[in-house]
DNA sequence: TTGTATGCGTTATCAT
DNA sequence: ATGATAACGCATACAA
């Protein structure tokens, strides 16, 4: 790689000289600045990185600290976390915690010298599971401006970018009731120990109640399991004529498993998941989504960090990103 | 941060000391480096990495391009580089072509200074329509290793991890022909023009070429259309029996909407697809898929770059990855 | 307009 | 056993 130095010593000139021409300073001459530049472009001189971040003390890097990327909503939330880093001038660095403890308090850890700026993340299930946050409370305590998105913890005190994850399910739970007469509704989940998942059963249990039905909750913990026991569940329930799934996947497996059972979707019966932008696609008929805007969340979750950064006396915040019901062809 | 220098002055000796005494130097006493390890752990000392790349001339970052996040092959494959990569203790800088040229050529041009001390990338779409790759060769010229995994540049030597496309559709046709005794197999694309895909075609075109048989192929540009597009085809040619998908989607949409046009999955339409390790979730019947090993492939670059950063003289590989047909519910 | 000196935080070499 | 100094590449305050 090409230096300052080398420059320097090719024009017979000073290394500062050198800084100074590149920068565009108005100290030097345009005869200078004009061989130094041509020289510069000839050999590809590109400043180095890292000599820059060690003297301004700053890295332009973002952490980035996701669970997981093979789950579609922290891919797309990952697409809008690059490009507005990349518009911003920020590079990102990515650690995967794959839910355990262990591996995010390990990131967290090693990027806490001076690697990044500051961090995005949204915890670990089993960091929520166990209720653990001390790594967290670290990383700010040293000074490092953290942001949490969908899974935050309630205790600490930080950026956050959230949905109304009460409220949207709360509203798609009202709306199979009252525009749809569902009066048999099955929530269907395997996220019900996230910070997430609590808070989307809570507004189905508020809407059921509200209008004095019964809540039917099938907790599923393993993917491959959904399949069948959502088969079983509606074999013994044939009443059942709709499904709230909250997460992103078990509202697509019960519609194309539907038919299997001798349901008509969405004739006797109605799906609503969560989803996101390519979600309606995987089934048939399109599942209707609650859409968590993930892209949109990624975007604003590295303009507030950004904001952190830049802002003397930054005011915390939490900015609740909309959401919408997007129907599919899974209900009436 | 606490520096060495902050340590040494508190302790009223030289920053070497401190320096040494961290490292475990044994010219160092036992006193001074049990008192230096104190105060260093109570302060919360970590060496600045900023200032270690500098000094040591490496970043121990791997720069990772991606055409794209949300096609969930990707991102496995990306689960696989960072956990690798973790295991060997780098970080990863991830940026996402979206499989537009400029975008990859951006990033390589800002992260060839010192940002990373090599590429995994797999190359866009554009590049790849285009042909153009000369920002690829700068970058390699500028001696920075590269590694390119699924989608290749031929004429560039640089290691490379891929599978046997040909092979493995070739494959997957002939199966369908002689077992399964198909005879007018459609093939559905949304990639004929990247580099992998017209390997697919071309494995596919032999094995019915092989098989006295004709080939029929569908190119569909748009994910959205891909359902529509294939009910009309198949509405004009009722006989079709099997479905070939190249890619990861359009084989899954297919299962999907068959019943709608009368045909049942086995027995009068047989699909296989592309896929990794969740795939077969998203349909009903479980698609049959040609399992790529997106975590392994992430995992082998990582390893294969590696040790080409630490080898004095390496020598270039193309590591081609198995591939094993995955047979779910689609095929008979 | 140009050059010299200093420092960012670390490590390594060379004194003491 | 400890300390002083230089160097990595760059930017800037200060001299000339």
């Amino acid at each position: 790689m090409t230096t300052l130095k080398e420059l320097a010593k090719l024009l017979n000139i000073s290394v500062s000289t050198v800084s100074k021409a590149l920068n565009d300073s108005h100290e030097i001459s345009e005869n200078t600045k004009k061989r130094v530049i041509e020289l510069a472009d000839k050999l590809n001189y590109k400043p180095n990185r890292i000599a820059q971040q060690l003297k301004t003390n700053k890295t332009k890097i973002i952490g980035v600290i996701l669970p997981t990327v093979t789950n579609p909503f922290f891919a797309q939330v990952l697409h809008g976390i690059e490009t507005s880093a990349t518009t911003n001038n920020y590079d990102i660095i990515v650690c995967l915690s794959d839910e355990s403890l262990e591996k995010e308090k390990r990131s967290l850890e090693l990027l806490s010298n001076g690697s990044v700026d500051g961090f995005i993340m949204a915890v670990a299930r089993e960091s929520q599971v166990k209720e653990q946050s001390g790594h967290i409370t670290d990383v700010i305590d040293n000074k490092i401006p953290v942001l949490m998105f969908d899974r935050v913890v309630n205790e600490i005190s930080c950026d956050k970018v959230i949905v109304d994850d009460f409220q949207s399910v709360y509203d798609a739970t009202e709306y199979l009731i009252k525009k749809e007469s569902r009066e048999h509704i099955l929530l269907v989940s395997n996220i019900e120990e996230l910070s997430v998942g609590k808070l989307r059963i809570n507004g189905y249990q508020k809407a059921i109640e509200n209008a004095g039905l019964k809540p039917k909750i099938l907790k599923l913990s393993k993917v491959e399991n959904v399949e069948a026991h959502v088969y079983q569940y509606i074999g013994d329930h044939p009443e059942t004529d709709a499904i709230v799934s909250i997460d992103h996947i078990t509202g697509i497996i019960a519609i194309n498993m539907a038919k299997k059972i001798g349901k008509t979707v969405p004739k006797d019966l109605s799906v609503i998941g969560f989803g996101y932008e390519h979600t309606q696609l995987l089934s048939s008929p399109k599942i209707s989504i609650i859409h968590q805007k993930a892209f949109d969340i990624g975007k604003m979750s590295v303009e507030l960090l950004i904001d952190h950064l830049n802002t003397e006396d930054h005011q915390l915040q939490t900015i609740i990103v909309p959401i919408d019901l997007k129907l599919g062809e899974s209900t009436k």
